[in-house]
DNA sequence: TCATACTCCTAAATCGTTATAGGAAACGAG
DNA sequence: CTCGTTTCCTATAACGATTTAGGAGTATGA
């Protein structure tokens, strides 16, 4: 018998179900109007106490929950929060925390998680122009915002509902998520300068990112206030990470570089392996400290100075800021900025 | 100046935009009845064929798309397909390939991909009884299945359209995507066998999981066919791995070990740092037989054989297959079994 | 010529919800 | 007793789609 010999199917008990209350179920029940109901749920001024009590226990004793698609045509509130990811950079799952994190902070509120991507090449302004357009979304979520984004710029001029991992110029001005890659790199430099590392290069990745050009920042500054002599390198793309390193580091490793900032596990790996091949070795000639947003690269070599992200962190701000922007529009955007510590082990 | 100096905000320039157009859009330019167009669009028989390319050509000028909650509303049909996943075991990005895989294909459909996620401790058969209950999707896609899995059973009984990653006993009925780990534990086994390695320990992911339980006949029956010996030490979580693995290596290490097969990249890297903590080096004292879904596990040791998943291949599938099982019922399942080479490499 | 059949289209109802406008009953004031 | 006010509720229309039943014309047959 082979693996895919069919068993007994399962008994097909197919008990059928009592159908779903919908505001006319609790109407006869009460006997009230639809229209009431559907106004005491909504504690409308107007309507005397009991009635909302009232209809308030007999919804609760059926189950009542709004139908989706009746609120969706009248309102044209979808009551879905859509996510739109680019393809690229997507090593080490960042992602895969970011949407479980999203996804569970959403999961107690009547909103549920749309998954789109735009891939490379297609303008990533497009994809978010036609959820809006199209309404199939009360709020989108992206990630890897430029400085001055044009999905960012869009979306506020639209006053459409958003939130972004990551900032931009505008941060001040919508809802957003962050990890202070400014401070890591400060930190990053700090640590090698401690461990006496004077010639230091850091992995950065492409600088048209906003978050790369607050690392660039960052390290710089710690490079001046340290006297260590700091060079960036800048990575053009995450998924041919190991070949643009390795060549990149080649050059680097030649000129007796001791120190290296890496901005992903990925990138982290990459040098690894150039800078064995060299006949370096982490921890002596020369030290490496890195961002990861899972406990890997202790396991990789020990020697590696992580410092951690808590992606999990961000996609629970990102759930709670969206719904903050689709409810309360002229509230203060919700923001969260993730900063590390410099805890001085190294 | 600080980071989070709000700039000028762009310009709002908030253009009013032609409202979409519906049916009666359509019904008002071609001068027919919305209930004429609604069926000259699906094609009815009883149109003449000049009136339904009338409005076609109309619609498609208009760029007309149906509305969602009209639809629904009308129709029970969400457009939605629901991927339910596991929050465990998701290290090394499995998950965000599958899910972008699964977003890409679904990308030209008219389907809405929505991710949802079941937590350690809860019932994985209510969620998915929740969807279907409440008509939130037209089909659901989850994944680690058991052999006689529950939810599977449950929405056969229902007659719902759903796809799994990873077979069950009722595979022939229904629709899946599936890595054959038979094959793979069988090849990971002669591969070592063939490099002279005769005491292999056998890495399992939780036995309760059907895949774990093909890998481990898998790795059972190319041992009896080489005649070396192999032993199965179970993983009971993979969040937990590097500490079980850890302890459990330590003791099977200790009895000669010169083989060892893993079915994650995670705790091929939590075996590799035990065994490594005991003396022993990779391609010398003892080989390592690992499956990955990304091509890290060569960086980490180049001396570590792998064996690729290709997951993007699953997501594809499962996407299709889901819409398949939507539309036509009826039809055969479709099923697809990515079945890995042994390349004699080793 | 008249009944019958066929072709091609449409009016109306419906899905579940909310907003608008208004109505019935009770109350207070003159 | 009458007239306005207030309180509390409801009828109706609308969102955008599909389905059902049927209607207006034209063609066919005896």
């Amino acid at each position: 018998m082979s693996d895919m010999a069919a068993e007994d199917p399962p008994p097909p008990q197919v008990e059928e179900r009592p159908e779903k209350p919908t505001l006319k179920t609790i109407a006869r029940r009460t006997g009230l109007a639809v229209a009431t109901v559907s106004r005491a749920l909504a504690d409308a001024p107007d309507l005397r106490t009991d009635t909302k009590a009232l209809v308030r226990r007999v919804a609760d004793e059926l189950g009542y929950v709004p139908n989706r698609a009746g609120l969706r045509l009248r309102t044209g509130r979808t009551q879905v929060i859509s996510l739109v990811m680019s393809t690229e950079h997507d090593m080490m799952n960042n992602t895969a925390r970011l949407i479980s994190s999203l996804a569970g902070t959403l999961r107690e509120t009547p909103f549920h998680l749309n998954v789109s991507y735009f891939f490379p090449g297609e303008d990533a302004l497009r994809s978010i122009q036609h959820i809006v357009e199209m309404g199939l979304a009360d709020a989108v979520i992206f990630n890897q915002t430029q400085p001055a984004d044009p999905r960012v710029a869009w979306l506020m001029a639209q006053r459409f509902p958003f939130a972004t991992h990551g900032r931009t110029h505008w941060a001040g001005q919508h809802a957003w998520a962050d990890f202070d890659n400014r401070a890591f790199g400060a930190i990053a430099v700090h640590k090698l300068a401690r461990a006496g590392r004077r010639r230091i290069v850091v992995i950065a990745p492409p600088l048209n990112q906003n978050y790369a050009q607050d690392m660039v920042a960052g390290v710089m500054q710690a490079g001046a206030e340290t006297g260590a002599e700091v060079r960036v390198l800048p990575d053009v793309s995450s998924d041919a990470a190991s070949a643009v390193v390795q060549a990149g580091m080649a050059l680097a490793l030649a000129e007796g570089v001791d120190g290296l900032v890496c901005a992903s596990t990925n990138s982290a790996m990459a040098s690894v392996a150039a800078l064995e091949a060299h006949g370096l070795r982490l921890g002596r000639e020369i030290d490496l400290v890195a961002k990861e947003a899972i406990p890997f690269l202790t396991l990789f070599r020990r020697e590696i100075i992580a410092i951690r992200e808590d992606v999990a962190r961000a996609g629970s701000v990102l759930a709670r800021a969206a719904i903050r922007a689709i409810r309360e529009p002229e509230a203060l955007p919700l923001q969260d900025l993730e900063v590390p510590q410099d805890d001085q082990d190294h």
